[in-house]
DNA sequence: AACGTGTCAACTGTCGACAGTTGGCAGTTT
DNA sequence: AAACTGCCAACTGTCGACAGTTGACACGTT
């Protein structure tokens, strides 16, 4: 029952795991560069271990890499986010077909335990926290049982996460957010895929548009 | 004019392209290793660029690795290969829909051309080439004009062409093929978004079949 | 004979150092 | 003063070597 990867994770794995995070809090913020030896000084480790880690966040999207000058942390056009969020619409809104149609009951519970909590925390005066909406995405990834799709949607989410700079979401679009989780739920718990679909479908236009104004002003 | 990155591409690149190719036709074998010092001398590199190009085909989901163990070929099972066409299908479906809306007039050639030469291929007497099966799809995606996607439509072909050992159609596979491939290229001309999905998943639907049967035989 | 144990070779993970390239700065020219 | 040229520092790309881990084989035990 010993899990088949060893404990001590390599140093270029706990390098990905603290850059990652680094990156996606604005610790290394938008636009900077990121410089090998400074870089693998302060996380106590060699070049070799750092480069590979670079590289694996590269193909993760979360850096950009230019030869011979380095990696740099991309920051996002409009155009962007619209052609992004084009890939997750795909993504999630067949991860909401299949969700509706293969759900389990405890599934479900899940899914209407975080929109509870979501609401309970909005009545509370709290602002909608994003964690719940990703909690929220997450979990229904799960429902849909599909290891591939549900690879690819958190690859597209940590984008969007580095995207949302400081976001702070204003109280209509929570909202409404809410609303379209909620009935979300409701579709995927009739087993209605078609509607499901369609509902993610105008939850994540709406997020995108919400996104690119607050990115643009 | 010149081009902003190096004619001489990176050691690490090149061995990118050249691993990559090893492994699509073969000549790797599903379930063989890759070994680091072996394969570095054959390419008169060293083993840290060799593993950078290992890392970044893992990353492409042509290589899996292994902690303290390697890099392997992955080979695939029938649960796989239906997982794998999940995704394909949410991505490609939603192309579908996108090239419908978006396609110029010499996006409509270039398909009608693609179709043309399947079936004069196919009278001719030759089996339908795989190769123009790809360029089909590939001509479909540019028409989508939405670069995420097709970034990840192609790193799906190419794990479904790895999956694809020596998979020799049947001639009324062949021919069911591109039938779909006319109707899709109808739909899309009539910008009918509906309806490409609709043909672009039973198409998938169809292939995912084939390759399976294929795979169990 | 089957099982458990100790040893070993092979390979991956990691490191420090060298070579080649890039962008910027100082100096010179017009 | 503006533009061009040559040089330089900083950084990435690459290499060879060492250390740690893994799987397998041989040996001894029950």
């Amino acid at each position: 029952m010993t899990p088949p990867v060893p404990l001590h994770l390599s140093l270029a794995g706990q390098a990905v795991d603290v850059l990652r995070e680094q990156v996606l809090t604005g610790e290394i913020p938008p636009g900077s560069r990121v410089n090998e030896v400074e870089v693998a000084q302060k996380l106590g480790i060699s070049r070799g271990p750092l480069r590979e880690a670079i590289r694996h966040l590269a193909s993760e999207g979360l850096l950009t890499l230019v030869p011979h000058r380095g990696a740099f942390v991309p920051d996002a056009s409009p155009e962007d986010v619209r052609a992004l969020f084009e890939l997750r619409t795909a993504l999630e809104c067949a991860a909401a077909e299949l969700a509706a149609s293969r759900r389990t009951d405890v599934d479900l519970v899940r899914l209407q335990d975080v929109c509870a909590e979501s609401r309970r925390n909005y009545r509370a005066g709290q602002p909608f926290p994003y964690r719940l909406d990703l909690a929220f995405h997450q979990t229904l990834i799960e429902a849909a049982r599909s290891p591939y799709i549900a690879e690819q949607v958190r690859l597209v989410q940590q984008r969007v996460v580095l995207l949302r700079s400081s976001l702070d979401d204003d109280p209509p679009h929570q909202h409404a957010s809410m609303d379209d989780h909620d009935e979300l739920v409701r579709a995927i718990a009739d087993g209605d895929a078609a509607r499901a679909a369609t509902v993610m479908r105008r939850h994540l236009s709406r997020v995108c548009a919400q996104m690119i104004t607050s990115l643009t002003r």
